[in-house]
DNA sequence: ACAAAAGTGTTAAGAATACACCCATGT
DNA sequence: ACATGGGTGTATTCTTAACACTTTTGT
């Protein structure tokens, strides 16, 4: 109604995968000011033609070269008021968490640099960048207990050993081997494909498989 | 950057309360087109000069007399894309949740009518809040189960069978009088005060009160 | 033969569920 | 005296937590 303003619509991506079994989040280098040469989300504007989706999924392919469709989750995590340091005026960021596995960023025209980086040592990030992360890690903490979402960050076969480690470096907590099996068994998400992994210098591991690689939710919640 | 336009910046409100012991969500009437007269969350613009929570709050007030304080916990929800059958362009809307008690809104110069119904009663909405309202109750029921937010639709004093009544009307399911006491005095949010509810032709119920009335997260869940 | 990770079971404590009767008051 | 909601305990099942040794492979 009316002449009313209203501040600008950005878009933000925090993308978590497994890298050496630390949780890892995706990081451009900013080409321009504010915050220039600094490591921040990946994120721009949203505009007018396009659902804060869309320009998510858009945004990402031009400054990470990564693809939606790489992920194995993308939902929406929060929508943070006045990015702070922002001269450019009030706005507001609607921020999706997602996650994926064996992703590789490439260089792209508008970013030449974007990698991952352990979420134990991130870089002092441009805006609250640091403190949208905090959260993102967080709300995967509580998705892993009582949802299958883990299933995103693993490859389809995986042994149980794996799996236990994806949980670790999500909870960041040692858990128990044998409480592990026994419990994640129990909720039947999973089955052995009856190959295994050969290769170290010990016994081969069985190799499992989700049964959906669609977010559900446990009756038990997880650990 | 450069001169992309974003979308207008929306806030709704769903605000629940209880009404003998139904759960029931706040409807103002639209007093303009589009959906003139028919029953809609509190929302409006947000203006550039705001936070999205600062909008809510006057909105509320202007919209339905409703001040937050009066709220036990408000809280960001969800952000929608485009306002369906908005027919001023792409929208995104910061929706908030809201809890209190012993609310009774009051007409206002903007708005004539406004009123709790029973989210079990629901009249046709406006837009897609309908849809709305259903996302903002399955996130009460999850969020009444991990955390003590019942406190938000009790009284100060109160007996355990108001207590056990507002589990029920969120979760709409009948539970357990005994079990119920015994699980939830074992969490160890509420304590007796020795005052006593006296006044029906039974016996006089014991007056609890919560320990603290802020939000807390539960190790073990509940229910 | 040794190193390295895979695999496997039992016991004890705590939590969840199912279930029925007496108590204190108002009328 | 009776109607109404308040208040209480036990037995069973299921879940969680703690804990250590054997197996299979590669070198």
């Amino acid at each position: 109604m009316d002449e009313v303003k209203t501040p600008e619509v950005y878009v933000d991506g925090v993308i978590f995968q497994l890298i050496d079994n630390e949780l890892s989040v995706l990081l451009t280098q900013r080409e321009r000011n504010p915050f220039k040469d600094r490591w921040a989300l990946p994120g721009g504007l949203d505009p007018i033609e396009e659902t804060t989706y869309k320009a998510m999924t858009r945004i990402l392919v031009e400054k990470t070269g990564v693809r939606v469709n790489q992920l194995g989750i993308i939902e929406q995590l929060y929508t943070f008021d006045t990015v702070i340091g922002n001269p450019e005026g009030p706005a507001v960021s609607v921020v999706y968490l997602g996650i994926g596995k064996n992703i590789t960023p490439k260089a792209t025209q508008s970013h030449r640099n974007s990698q991952f980086f352990s979420v134990k040592q991130l870089p002092e990030l441009a805006f609250d960048h640091n403190k949208i992360i905090t959260y993102a890690h967080q709300r995967l903490k509580a998705k892993v207990s009582y949802t299958n979402v883990i299933f995103a960050l693993l490859p389809q076969l995986f042994t149980l050993s794996q799996l236990q480690d994806a949980y670790q470096a999500v909870l960041e907590e040692v858990l128990d081997k044998r409480n592990f099996r026994k419990k994640f068994l129990g909720l039947g998400l999973i089955h052995p494909t009856g190959e295994f992994h050969m290769g170290g210098a010990h016994r081969p591991a069985r190799l499992y498989k989700f049964n959906k690689l669609a977010l559900q939710y446990l009756s038990r919640g997880f650990d």
